[in-house]
DNA sequence: CCAATATTTTAGTACTTGCTAAACTAATGC
DNA sequence: GCATTAGTTTAGCAAGTACTAAAATATTGG
């Protein structure tokens, strides 16, 4: 068992979690499109991420499809809209701030 | 400059960033509100937490004053509702069963 | 059963972290 | 200036991490 923050903490895992987020994917397929990593290396992640229950695993034949468990992401909400809260002055001004300046620059998501 | 992510894995600061959220407090405060550390181990995770600019200090005397400054977890934030709306299947499933099960326990805010 | 494919696990290494104890740096009150 | 108080910085250490290369473990097609 490992924490979410420990999980995302490594933006290596940030980035394995993306590529999952919408789609099935093999470890092979991960891999390949992070080329600068090992095979292992990228296993290794995906056992934290496991860990962490941020991904679940679907076995088929001799792939292993990884996906996603975005609920797993619900503590880390909860604890920043605690804090959020318990900061409401200084977020005011954040909100404000954001409503002027830079747009949320909501990226496209990539296709396949 | 240690990002957000970074600064916020350890346990330790988080509750460190808690304890000045909505107060301003010293050094030594804080410290006195987490005994089973030492001064220095206190004074390291707030020079992380100045690092990620989540909190910042105010001297006077001979006293530095921090206190949160909540707008630094903007990024977080960001990242999650990127995720949260790449998964937007899983989310709704979420919403739901928030709605059932555990009400949202807020944590009432501690005084002093 | 065998070879091939897909993935995990292990051993090893370089680097980082959280901590303590102790040394150091300020600022204040006398 | 000196002792005191508040805090930071440093050296050192044990434990943990991210990575690679290589060995081990499935699963499938022939």
């Amino acid at each position: 068992m490992v924490s979410v923050w420990t999980a995302l903490e490594a933006p290596r895992r940030r980035a394995i979690l993306r590529l999952v987020l919408d789609v099935e994917r093999s470890a092979g397929d991960i891999r390949a499109r992070m080329p600068e990593v090992t095979f292992g290396a990228v296993s290794q992640h995906l056992a934290v991420l496991r860990g962490a229950r941020l991904v679940q695993v679907r076995k088929d034949g001799r792939h292993r499809y990884y996906r996603a468990r975005p609920e797993a992401l619900a503590p880390l909400a909860r604890w920043l809209a605690g804090v959020w809260d318990g900061a409401l002055p200084e977020l005011q001004a954040l909100a404000e701030a954001e409503e002027r300046g830079q747009r949320r620059s909501r990226t496209p998501r990539r296709r396949r």
